[in-house]
DNA sequence: TGTACATCAGTGAACGCGCGTTCACTGATGTAC
DNA sequence: TGTACATCAGTGAACGCGCGTTCACTGATGTAC
């Protein structure tokens, strides 16, 4: 990073002008200096533009404040996951299979180093308006997949699920608050969260269903 | 708060010494300025001085920074927590009762003057070590009473619950989750609010109970 | 009761720091002719 | 191809601010004699 740079670095090779900062560089920049101890809402602009390489006012030209910049973290960190587990829920499984199988991506995806999900579950109860309004849409984005997936779950099986929307968002809360825990523990844990999220999943599904059948014994 | 001090006020009616300032009216303080926007660990020292009315300075007699006043902070609250948790427990219900009763009981409590459950809520993903530690101790006492409570409901009904432990610190996780998410809606959606956390818990202990009649279906 | 003294909670002033933001600038780029 | 010019991304210096922390102090309190 601090290297002096080639030219085939520091120059555009197509139109040979010099390259120069990004939006995509910032960003990338701040994902840096994330870590256990520091949220996007506790970066400085200073620092941020300090780990960029750039002097502090050349930030205006890409952000008009770090809120900015966070909301553009939070939408990239979204669509992310949401391609992340998209892409885990099109593998075909046992039903046991499914949940940990995603229990297991998501939790994969926490320890990865773009860190892009720590954003998600650090920011969404510190930080403006704004800030936790981004996180709170990509929440209920995830939430609406998953329940579009339960739904389809139950219909294959020929049996019907109490109130998915609850049972969705139940499962989205829960999980994002114990990734939010895993983060804090050694990695040498992972399998014993992945073990205790997977069950609680399960219960809460398990629950969904007993109740299901109870009220409708027969059919609908 | 501003106005000029009786003599009432201002002296000691023991020793008729002036009244000096305590860890309490600090404590108390912090939490005059914690609000939707405001977390513990967004507050600086000065701040709270200004608040409480003394120097900036004169903060250094009763805590050594404000992480410190932060982690008696959590203490208070989590002692404040349990006590009124453990006399909505203690209250005799049907079962959806206790459920209800006790998610009514938690949302009063977020909603009290005193803003103490704000900060449970609000620090465990942020903020030092020390910090984050305090929070997790408190849920961790919070998940024990209530596993308590599960097991000894369980046997009450001649019933075997799953994974006890396990299925009260989903609860503990998932409402304390909600919650957060409370705190930043209006109270008129209070009421949706505990039928929903209330269907939550309820699927979780449904399907706890499911899974360990399936798993022992004659006896133990 | 009166006097001298030790204690110590609270103070006012000052420090150096990193912050967000502004300003006028520079100098490479791409374009018009 | 060469020249003059407009554009605009990035800069260096400076600003005023609130911060945490320090220092030597003050003045009321409680105690020893």
């Amino acid at each position: 990073m601090t290297q002096p740079l080639s030219d085939a670095d520091s120059l555009d090779l197509n139109t040979g002008r010099k390259t120069s900062i990004s939006r995509e560089d910032l960003l990338a920049a701040a994902l840096r200096l994330i870590g256990p101890h520091r949220s996007v809402s506790s970066l400085s602009l200073r620092e941020v533009a300090r780990e960029a390489g750039i002097a502090p006012n050349s930030f205006y030209r890409q952000f008009r404040d770090m809120d900015e910049l966070a909301v553009a973290l939070i939408d990239v960190a979204g669509r992310s996951l949401r391609k992340i587990i998209g892409a885990a829920r099109h593998r075909v499984a046992t039903q046991r299979g499914i949940v940990r199988g995603s229990v297991e991506t998501f939790m994969e995806q926490l320890r990865a180093d773009d860190k892009l999900l720590h954003v998600l579950l650090r920011e969404g109860t510190v930080g403006s308006d704004a800030f936790k309004q981004a996180v709170d849409r990509e929440l209920m984005f995830f939430e609406e997949e998953l329940r579009t997936d339960l739904v389809r779950l139950a219909a294959a099986e020929g049996t019907v699920m109490h109130e998915p929307a609850l049972v969705s968002k139940a499962i989205t809360r829960l999980v994002f608050a114990m990734g939010a825990m895993a983060m804090d523990l050694p990695p040498e844990r992972d399998r014993e969260l992945v073990d205790q999220i997977s069950t609680m999943v399960t219960m809460i599904i398990t629950g969904a269903r007993t109740i299901a059948a109870k009220q409708k014994p027969a059919a609908d």
